[in-house]
DNA sequence: TCTGGGGTCCTATAACCT
DNA sequence: TCTGAGGTTATAGGACCC
């Protein structure tokens, strides 16, 4: 999909189509997810902070990313890819590889463009959103191809004209070669793909290591045998915050802890899985990281076991100078949540322990610190999130176009209509305003994909 | 207003086992 | 019992991707 998350933003409100939008974490330390095609002619792109893209694009729309909605998105389109084939690969929520001959969609290259270019008007149709498809012999073809291809359009690549197109083009094009692999090759003068193929093998490995040397190398020489492998199953989980300023209190750091091991362990369950290792991560004030790992005698999904391990884990770590992010993960899983004796002795010791009485420092107990994490401050404001959705009694429905000074602008419209709507400022607290589900960028469009299971014609 | 959040894979080293 | 080779695991860090 083109620039995804902003092209969605614009389908869902028709005052920004045609504009710069950028979405992103809005917060002091926010960087840019996506930015729109508009947005990116003030050089604004992908992983800038945001406060470098309010200078580059000071009039360009600010949202905060929608993840139902692209999800619900990526949903209909993995719908249409799995109408070709029973092999998708899913990258990403807006990428996935498709093996075509294995669905018998395609057996060459032009059967290939014809399910391509009817795959891309499938993609329109129901989603309202334009994507791109490249169409190759190989995954790292496909991919380069689809980036080629961006926005809109389709692009093939015909078998037996792979190295004279790769040859000359930087080694930046390769899925895997980033800025420090790209710096490390520029030191030993080589620039393009086949300056890669000219150095050999052996050179490369010597460069960078066994595996990713000849990887490369294979790469820079059109070779590319991965499947396409559906379903992979996630081999961890974890969550992360960064702070808007740096916790430099360590009672706090502790309580953060906890609450990222508890949030992990939510997203562990509902995934129906258990992990082994617990992992901690850090990050300092100066941006260094650092992480710190246990791993258990068996899997686990109970949050007081991860919990705990967190805590032990932080202990090994200094956080004089203050931490901007903290975050807890889990890998190693497993299946199946396992009978967790382990977690039972836990349980059990930390049950007696709250018998015996508080032990010294560590006030509340489990369950109470529990709620009050949950708890809302008592006078806390609702919070009304640039671009998510609302709707109010009197004018319904809109998006929040701002908010500030206990006052929240709206403006009111939807995906269907073809003007901009009016804009209107309510208190913040205003009983008429609540916050509402996105609506379906294309009206009727969950039906068209339930339905469109044999693609059409 | 410097640098998110969720992942994957690879490498190096140490410890441990056979 | 000593020594060495080689494999497996645990741990930490880093590059990369969207």
């Amino acid at each position: 999909m083109d620039a995804f998350y902003a092209s969605a933003e614009q389908a869902a409100k028709p005052s920004l189509r045609g504009k710069a939008v950028v979405v992103g974490g809005l917060g002091p330390r926010g960087v840019v997810a996506t930015a729109s095609y508009e947005a990116r002619k003030f050089g604004v792109h992908s992983a800038m902070p945001m406060g470098q893209a309010r200078r580059l694009a000071p009039h360009a729309a600010y949202l905060v990313p929608r993840f139902r909605l692209y999800r619900a998105i990526s949903e209909q389109v993995m719908g249409l890819l799995g109408a070709l084939s029973p092999l998708v690969e899913p990258l990403s929520l807006d990428e996935a590889f498709v093996d075509l001959e294995a669905g018998e969609a395609a057996w060459d290259a032009d059967s290939a463009e014809a399910v391509g270019r009817r795959l891309r008007d499938d993609i329109r149709r129901v989603t309202g959103l334009t994507g791109s498809v490249g169409l190759a012999a190989s995954k790292m073809l496909a991919k380069i191809g689809s980036e080629e291809a961006k926005p809109d359009g389709l692009v093939l690549i015909r078998p037996g004209t792979e190295r004279a197109l790769l040859g000359p083009r930087s080694v930046r094009i390769l899925p895997g070669v980033g800025p420090a692999t790209g710096d490390h090759l520029r030191r030993a003068g080589i620039l393009t793909v086949e300056e890669i193929a000219g150095a050999g093998e052996d050179e490369m490995v010597r460069l960078l290591g066994k595996a990713h040397g000849s990887h490369l190398y294979e790469m820079a020489l059109a070779r590319d045998e991965r499947p396409v492998v559906a379903e992979r199953d996630s081999k961890s989980v974890s969550v992360e915050d960064t702070y808007d300023v740096d916790i430099h209190d360590r009672v706090r750091v502790r309580m953060e802890v906890r609450r990222l091991a508890d949030r992990c362990v939510e997203r562990l369950r509902s995934a129906e899985r258990s992990g082994r290792t617990v992992v901690l991560k850090v990050r300092r004030y100066d941006f260094s990281t650092l992480t710190r790992s246990e791993t258990l005698r068996g899997p686990t999904d109970d949050p007081g076991v991860v919990r705990e391990a967190a805590a032990r884990l932080l202990e090994s770590v200094d956080t004089t100078g203050g931490v901007r992010l903290l975050g807890v993960g889990v890998s190693g899983l497993a299946d199946f949540t396992q009978e967790d004796l382990f977690a039972q002795f836990a349980a059990a010791e930390e049950e007696a322990e709250a018998a015996a009485g508080e032990p010294e420092g560590t006030a509340v107990a489990p369950v109470e610190a529990a709620e009050e994490a949950e708890a809302e401050p008592e006078h806390v404001e609702r919070r009304w999130l640039a671009g998510h959705d609302v709707r109010h009694a009197e004018f319904g429905p809109g998006w929040v176009q701002g908010s500030g000074l206990g006052r929240v602008t709206v403006r009111f419209e939807t995906p269907y209509d073809a003007v901009r709507g009016r804009v209107r400022t309510f208190r913040v607290d205003d009983p008429e305003l609540v916050p509402a589900e996105p609506l379906p960028l294309v009206e009727g469009a969950e039906d068209q994909v339930g339905s469109s299971s044999a693609p059409a014609t």
